[in-house]
DNA sequence: GCATAAAGTGTTATATTTACACTTTATGCC
DNA sequence: GGCATAAAGTGTAAATATAACACTTTATGC
């Protein structure tokens, strides 16, 4: 192939923004590089791609390996390719944010990877453009909840609407109004009320819901 | 650097999604491919990223040989990675579009890149995955026109209020009503109207307007 | 002078969003 | 046993935003 230039090749990486919800906080999963360049710095988790796998592949396989769990929601964020952003060598990363719920991820596995969860609030200068990515994944990410019904894979399968609101109010970095909230949730019948309580948050209790993916999408209206 | 592995090398192409206002109607530049693979097929315009430019750099290089315009608005679209995109080799392509006034880029040099403008109602079958590129790029630039003042990219520097009315018609594929339109323009006091009138369009003629980028900044509010 | 064709202009009804406070309930503690 | 606690749950009214709608003005060409 003449056409073809050996100097425009370049490497091509993937780094991943993994947002959790936990203690009412919005958090992201960071760990320190084991390797050089920027060894002991803040960063991202990620991976090269292989010759013999997609970009989304390669970002699907590095979440999996840091995580264990597959299906995960996934999008991805852009390229991020500047000169100079890995000081080894020219490397174009592709970035993509993924939700997960923090209850799926082992925590053994988790500190076998040296990475810990940290408040999307309170992110410590990271290595190369890594926090550019985080802050373009955060902007995605929200307007992505607040137009589609995909939230819910930060919860639990079954979860109170109290949750679900701190979910919304952590995710939009503002406080909402329970009545309007709950008049929105009871909007959308996709959203179902169980007969099950969690008793762990109140006294009282309060009843657990849950998403039913196939009457959204009989009637895919979402907006919070 | 021993981490880094030669397997994972790639090239990476941009390819330019160029919209342009014209007619009433939206359109996109493709030319038909001039080289191996693919050779006759309808495709965007694109070019590689050389090992001394970033890749948006890249993007605005091409922008430029191919139009001879600087300064365009110009967004990333994202990265398209799959492994037999490109028939010849691994190539990924980080795509973004570009809005420019048709008006400006003169018809010789566009006749020499041998590139045509087209509705984007009516694009072709194009080479590889650009189609996708085009439906993804045709998303966010229709999101974009809706929350930030940029759709004058498209229109020349005065332009009536019809011409603008007609253009964010286009953009949505959607009529809109021409007194609650113009009511929300006059909200906006950076869309400033001049004394100028158009009269080629009508025999009345029209005011022209233009957008005032410093008055906007100074109250960046933008909704249509 | 009149037919034409696009420019320009306000009001009302409807829908959406926001603001707001008390009652219910189960538990733990005294 | 009752009472203090703390979160769950519930409706209405005001304010704002959006949507629907039709006629008048004006310059030109015939």
């Amino acid at each position: 192939m003449t056409f073809y230039n050996e100097h425009s090749k370049v490497w091509l990486s993937v780094d991943c923004i993994i947002f959790g919800f936990d203690d009412e906080k919005l958090k992201i999963l960071i760990g320190k590089r084991k390797m050089e360049p920027g060894r002991g710095e803040w960063s991202l988790y990620g991976g090269f791609v292989a010759s013999d796998e997609s970009v989304d592949e390669a970002a699907t396989r590095t979440l999996y390996e840091l995580t264990g769990l597959r299906n995960l929601f996934m999008r991805q964020v852009g390229a991020f390719g500047k000169v100079d952003r890995d000081p080894g060598e020219r490397v174009v990363s592709v970035a993509y944010y993924a939700l997960i719920n923090v209850k799926d991820y082992d925590d053994d596995l988790r500190l076998s990877h040296g990475v810990k969860w940290v408040d999307i609030n309170e992110i410590p200068p990271l290595y190369s453009d890594h926090n550019e990515m985080v802050i373009k994944a955060r902007k995605m990410m929200q307007q992505k909840l607040a137009h589609e019904p995909v939230g819910f894979r930060l919860l639990p399968p079954l979860f109170t609407l109290t949750q679900l609101q701190h979910l919304y109010e952590a995710v939009n970095g503002a406080e909402l109004d329970k009545r309007n909230f709950r008049k929105r949730i009871k909007e959308m019948d996709f959203i179902e009320k169980t007969e099950l309580m969690d008793k762990t948050s109140s006294k009282r209790g309060a009843y657990l819901y849950r998403f039913n993916k196939r009457a959204y999408n009989e009637a895919p209206y979402f907006k919070l």
